[in-house]
DNA sequence: AAACCGGGGAC
DNA sequence: GTCCCAGGTTT
């Protein structure tokens, strides 16, 4: 039986001692923090950090109001690479809301927070008491791994059943009185220690609360229920080059949504063209086989052709936000033979 | 409840 | 190759 006050105190000892130190953790500013919330849903904070996606965001974007004010184009071009693009438009879509109904100021109540767009109960809880000191409970990746270690819960946690029942764990085992730094820890204590393969129970400052410690099953909690299928996919596009620009059309569908891509092969009517490369890229549940297919200098364009769809952009400017595997082949193919084009 | 949404790093 | 990351929304 964990006694909740010497658990609280443990963790938050360490994370005293241990905790790193992050741009977001430096501000009370609800704002800054809703941010990065956002951009580390399903996303490394190396991959943040090392990119400059945060610090670069708050550059462009330093208040709601400028953020409501801005372009969704501006937006996404700002977190071009980042992935799950419906948090950027989210991010402003919450921004936007914030000014209307809120005059500007950023909602101080859970249930507000929680109503804006992109937040669920994880980052509410984040916002809320890392902005405010709202003694609420928060369950990210980290935290499943912790608690069902902890608790030795051999059940599926992706279920609605294990859901229900880690976030009832973690209230029961919040901190009231310094929420900010016992929710960091106990996120912080799943990235150091509680790691997804092996942990470091040798070093870690709840061993003794938990049920898994140096269990060869520790590494086999949390348990999922589905595993997902992979399809294999093959996408065929065309790297149209003509007088340093770049033929690119819209996204459609919901994928990469507002972005602009290459062009399909179908959708072109364009004549002569090569396979000049392949990328292989993952998105969600699909394995894409991209082949591109292009018009090599020595074929290249006489002039721009208007085709049904797509438009040509300046290769020198800077070019609306694309998907990875897009601007992966344009700059693939663009930096070598540009004296070509 | 299940499907969908990106990209990349760690293993 | 697989797993999963400071999850949320839509169907």
């Amino acid at each position: 039986m964990i006694v909740v006050s010497d658990w609280q105190k443990a963790l938050i000892r360490w994370f005293r001692r241990h905790g790193k130190s992050y741009p977001w953790r430096e501000t009370k500013d609800p704002y800054k923090i809703l941010v990065s919330e956002l951009m580390l849903q399903q996303t490394r904070i190396r991959t943040v950090l090392d990119k400059r996606f945060y610090e670069n965001w708050l550059e462009k974007f330093p208040d709601i109001e400028t953020l409501a004010r801005a372009d969704e184009s501006e937006v996404l071009k700002a977190w071009e690479g980042l992935g799950y693009y419906n948090r950027a438009r989210n991010l402003q879509k919450a921004a936007r809301e914030i000014v209307e109904k809120h005059h500007g100021k950023f909602p101080e109540k859970h249930e507000q927070v929680l109503n804006l767009p992109g937040v669920g109960p994880y980052t509410a809880g984040a916002v809320c008491s890392f902005a405010y000191d709202m003694p609420l409970p928060i369950v990210d990746g980290n935290v499943v791994r912790v608690l069902s270690r902890v608790l030795q819960y051999k059940k599926p946690v992706d279920t609605s059943a294990g859901r229900k029942t880690l976030w009832q764990e973690a209230e029961r085992l919040t901190c009231q009185s310094s929420p900010a730094d016992y929710n960091s820890a106990i996120m912080e204590l799943g990235q150091q220690i509680c790691l997804k393969g092996t942990p470091k129970c040798g070093q870690c400052p709840v061993s003794s609360f938990c049920g898994s410690k140096d269990s060869p099953d520790a590494a086999a909690l949390p348990q999922k229920s589905k595993p997902v299928p992979v399809t294999r996919k093959t996408e065929e596009v065309a790297l149209l080059l003509c007088e340093g620009r770049v033929l690119l059309t819209t996204e459609t569908g919901s994928r990469r949504k507002g972005l602009l891509r290459l062009p399909l092969l179908e959708e072109i009517d364009a004549n002569d063209l090569e396979l000049i490369g392949q990328i292989t890229y993952s998105i969600t549940r699909y394995q894409v086989e991209m082949r591109i297919f292009g018009n090599p200098y020595y074929k290249k364009f006489q002039k721009r052709t208007h085709f049904a769809t797509g438009e040509w952009f300046d290769l020198t400017e800077e070019l609306p936000a694309l998907g990875a595997p897009y601007l992966k082949a344009i700059e693939q193919f663009t930096e070598s033979k540009s004296g070509n084009l």
